[in-house]
DNA sequence: TTGAAAGCGGTACCAC
DNA sequence: GTGGTACCGCTTTCAA
């Protein structure tokens, strides 16, 4: 099998203590003996094991993410991202797809240095873990389990004030209006509350439902509230995706952005960037995110104390896709 | 930290190897021993160190995924079945979303049981590993790297024949035509020679371009064609979400499915079932490559030598929507 | 049927 | 600076 330090020592002539110094860039090694080793090393393919290192060491440099919707895009771009930010630093990351307590429970049995947890809906585990655990998403309903997740019902009111600030009352919001996901509901609550805040009264018909908050989702629906009589002046659209769709329909029916109505998308997503138009987004940066977690993750690892519940604030990213009535 | 064996030999007044030989099963303790000892691990939640474990075993019971292409949704239903039978067996499933070189190297330090590769493109890596390597897909540039893949080619081919066989002539392939994507090319291949074996001439509008494979591009790229004078009288879709667009511009147009058009869909995923009309498919199903990839993946660790290069059979689910025109 | 002990591949401490 | 060695938690002979 496998390559061992002993084999290296045995090539270079020296003990495998020193070996395993060298390996480690001590300073308790003379840097002639160090790169003779090094150089061994390579040239055998030397490939330290895991499984000694951690069980002496007790740590492994690994992060265990637990992902048990992998078939929900959702989190993908955002977990790539953390696994950068992650490798620059030295670890490892390993993803499970399994239910929450397998993943917990496997990622102990490796001895993960910590686990990352998506949670994308209130679901009844409980899990005992001797790893800490970060949650993003949802609070989780454990209660020592430290939660990050994106302000998104702060970034809907910011989006409202923002429209109102430009004159625009006739507002509507596409997006999934759903009890069951916690996150989509808490958009539409900083909608409703950021409608109130600006005295603009609520109804019914100002939430256009979609199924799913995909591109397609976005373009039905844009298509059938156009087909009504009373169009709104600015849209509110829950999605980067959706928005995509929204644009498709506004287009097909030769309306211009900003001139016939204006739209501003959650998400802040680099890609708003390629879209046709110049869009006006409130959300926070999927970069800062990703920072935020990794950071909260090498400190939970380095046992700092954290706060139960860390709420992103989002920011607007003026654009040119909402027109102001005033001027 | 953790509970080891050692503090379950204290409690249950047994020596550390008898309570190594009780969690294993091993026949060789009585049995009122091992239940007592049993007891004792789960009163006080006694998690086996996988790195001991696998130290001195030099087994992990632990597979690595490389899934480097997270962000496209396209392997994750497959991957959480295959997840899930590899469980069934007592494999615990990782994921890396790293670079395919990155990945190898990670789940060699880890000493997994075997590495399944997913790869969407012919990349131009180059790996070494001491762990024995599977990859789904197309056919790897490793010529020591087993590939196990849905005969795309095939399938295409029967569709074409079955169509053909129901009188169909005029028929259109809605899919990506990119040289990039060999699945992709793959499939247009089939067509043609499909086409060409039941000698019905093949011209460049037949191949209807979507962007990508998703609901809105099928959706979109019918709804061009219906504008257009000539109508073909059978489509063939080249995966389950362009069809769902698909479906959704015939209905637009109020065409009737098979009356006015009948439609065959590439993917054997179990979602068809949900459709709103009944629609034949071909391809392999889910399932069938599941269960094929993770036997083969077991049987690597078990050391037998493998094919090449396996190509699994599709098969045609006869539904209602393909009219039969000679009727 | 149980226990003692070697050793998997490393790290880290101690002595030289 | 380098080498010797105990030990991390567990499996697996071998002896009792």
């Amino acid at each position: 099998m496998g390559v061992t330090i002993k084999d290296i020592a045995k090539h270079a002539g020296v003990s495998y203590s020193t070996v395993s110094k060298a390996l480690r860039d001590s300073p308790l090694v003379k840097e002639p003996t160090k790169k003779k080793i090094l150089a061994i090393a390579e040239e055998i393919g030397y490939q330290p094991n895991v499984a000694a290192r951690s069980l002496v060491s007790k740590k492994s440099n690994t992060i265990g993410v637990i992902w048990p919707t992998i078939e929900r895009v959702a989190h993908s771009a955002l977990i790539t991202r953390i696994n950068q930010y992650l490798e620059d630093q030295g670890y490892t990351t390993l993803v499970s797809i399994n239910r929450i307590n397998t993943a917990v429970t496997t990622f102990n049995r490796f001895q993960v240095d910590a686990i990352l947890l998506f949670e994308d809906t209130h679901s009844d585990y409980r899990f005992s873990s001797s790893v800490p655990v970060v949650s993003y998403g949802i609070a989780s309903n454990q209660p020592e389990v430290p939660t990050i997740d994106a302000n998104r019902r702060e970034a809907m009111k910011e989006a409202v004030a923002y429209l109102h600030k430009l004159g625009h009352k006739e507002i509507i919001y596409i997006g999934e209006i759903s009890e069951q996901d916690p996150l989509q509901a808490d958009k539409i609550k900083g909608f409703k509350q950021g409608l109130m805040e600006n005295n603009i009264p609520f109804s019914d018909e100002m939430l256009i439902p979609v199924p799913e908050l995909e591109q397609y989702d976005g373009y039905i629906a844009t298509k059938a509230m156009l087909d009504k009589e009373k169009k709104p002046s600015a849209i509110i659209s829950s999605s980067y995706d959706c928005t995509k769709g929204i644009l498709l329909a506004i287009k097909e029916y030769n309306l211009s952005i900003p001139g016939d109505i204006s739209i501003i998308s959650y998400d802040n997503v680099p890609q708003v960037e390629k879209l046709e138009y110049s869009i006006t987004t409130v959300g926070v940066p999927l970069d800062t995110i990703a920072k935020e977690v990794t950071n909260i993750l090498l400190d939970t690892i380095e046992g700092k104390q954290m706060d139960q519940s860390i709420l992103l604030q989002p920011e607007i990213n003026v654009a040119k896709s909402c027109r102001n009535l005033y001027s």
